[in-house]
DNA sequence: TGCATTTACTTTGAATTTCAAAGTGCTTTT
DNA sequence: AAAAGCACTTTGAAATTCAAAGTAAATGCA
């Protein structure tokens, strides 16, 4: 038997960054608010999981105004997208295995 | 859009914890060293892991010997089988919705 | 106009989780 | 009989997660 796991990221052990990229892989953009509504998490929570991707260089801030008001919106990057990709194709690889 | 995430299981956020529960669902009996060795992780952190599976009743231990050694077994349990398939199909659906 | 409230996040720090190193109690080797 | 090895367990520091409190601008209301 292989390590089963040994292909996965760990940046996306937790769920709620699971859940971003996965909105953000079929959004072209979301905002803060869609986001939280979503996942349903708490603001601190949720930035914080955001800062992580971030920082990690998956996602992208951009904050912008919707009249008056700010508006920031999150976007994957290239990198972002090709992790992800690469994550999930070893949970599938790891749930096969198992089947 | 539905919340991505909602029927992930907490307890297998945990990579390490995915990489037990898929090795013990295609061995009927694993033993420390075994899953220490697959999964490549140390002493502590697999105890610790294999811990919270079997406080939260995933997994089920057998401390035994081999003649004179002592050997400490694991095995799925029911309700072990059942959450892991669970929090699988979960995943499943998530890649499915994205791709 | 001016103060209270709401909105949209950010910051902070406590709680939880993760992890490796050190420890324990055998057994085996020398 | 002492030293080394094995198979875990315990410990506590480090990292992570999370909610509550904070902030700054916008809006509501009197």
């Amino acid at each position: 038997m292989k390590n089963p796991i040994e292909n996965l990221n760990k940046i996306f052990d937790s769920r709620i960054r699971l859940g971003i990229m996965s909105a953000l892989v079929v959004n072209a953009e979301i905002n803060f608010n869609e986001l939280k509504e979503l996942i349903d998490v708490t603001d601190g929570n949720l930035a914080s999981h955001l800062k992580t991707l971030e920082e990690n260089a998956f996602i992208k801030v951009q904050k912008g105004f919707i009249g008056r008001k700010t508006n920031t919106t999150y976007t994957i990057t290239r990198a972002g997208e090709k992790a992800f990709k690469q994550h999930l194709e070893a949970l599938e690889q790891m749930i096969k295995s198992i089947n």
